[in-house]
DNA sequence: CTTGACCCTCCACTAAGGGGAAGGTTTATC
DNA sequence: GATAAACCTTCCCCTTAGTGGAGGGTCAAG
């Protein structure tokens, strides 16, 4: 049984994430000393760093919650699984989609710029009115 | 003059943005009714309009700030503008890279998984620690 | 005169924690 | 035994960029 700043270098988390983890019930520690520290098994932290390496992969807590329940479930189809891995590919790929014309546009406008210390500059003009030009007024 | 509502739809925004803008400082209506409306002019509107378009360019508030002042610095050198927007770029592109890595790492997952109703899944043995093994436990 | 469409302010909520205060516990040292 | 450092607790506020709603005032039409 470990304390909370000794599960947390073990999970490789922050102290006030594991509590936080606590907290929204997520991951629960196993129980509490006398004096009200939170103890955690090694099963807890296995539990903490499967939500950290979750994390980090961008699943976000509801996506974790689910996960972990199919970690604990021994029964789990692997279906299920990676349903949720190719959504959130789905949604991984859309928000590349996004960036990339985002970026281009804006790389369109920073082209488009002299950048010297004249006043004029298409990039204020877009944001002026839409459309293309020097953003002198 | 016109009331928030009128000013929303030419802003081409919820009016409870406008309002928000308002609160924090970024636009606030030119005056307000003997009522305690908000009355908006043309100028803020294209304001309004200004900051919306950046926004849906992702820039931040604070970056929407700095902006909007050089927007209304009619001696702005472009350079600066410039600057903000390449650095914009730079954030997009690493945001891109981040994105791409973690597309390809969950692809990868995905495609080792047979997705059927057995229990064993290298998903969660790649969440559970980090190798990749099938996740039977 | 009342109804409905506006408008106002204030409060709470979102995601996922981070920062810090006030106070209790434990451990090591003197 | 005293004390100080390190650790733990709960509680509250802060972040982004708004969104939703309650409770109440204003305005124009019928």
């Amino acid at each position: 049984m470990y304390k909370i700043s000794e599960a947390a270098i073990r999970a490789n988390l922050p102290v006030k994430t594991v509590r936080y983890y606590g907290d929204i019930g997520l991951v629960t520690p196993a129980v509490r000393s006398d004096s009200g520290y939170r103890l955690y098994t090694d099963s807890d932290i296995a539990k903490l760093s499967f939500v950290g390496r979750a994390r980090r992969y961008s699943f976000s807590i509801d996506q974790c919650r689910e996960l972990l329940d199919l970690y604990e479930d021994e029964q789990r189809p692997s279906s299920v699984v990676k349903k949720i891995t190719l959504e959130k590919i789905a949604e991984i790929d859309s928000r590349l989609h996004e960036l990339k014309e985002l970026r281009d546009e804006l790389q369109h406008l920073a082209g488009s710029c002299h950048g010297d210390s004249r006043p004029d500059c298409p990039i204020i003009g877009k944001l002026s009115n839409g459309s293309l030009e020097n953003g002198k007024f």
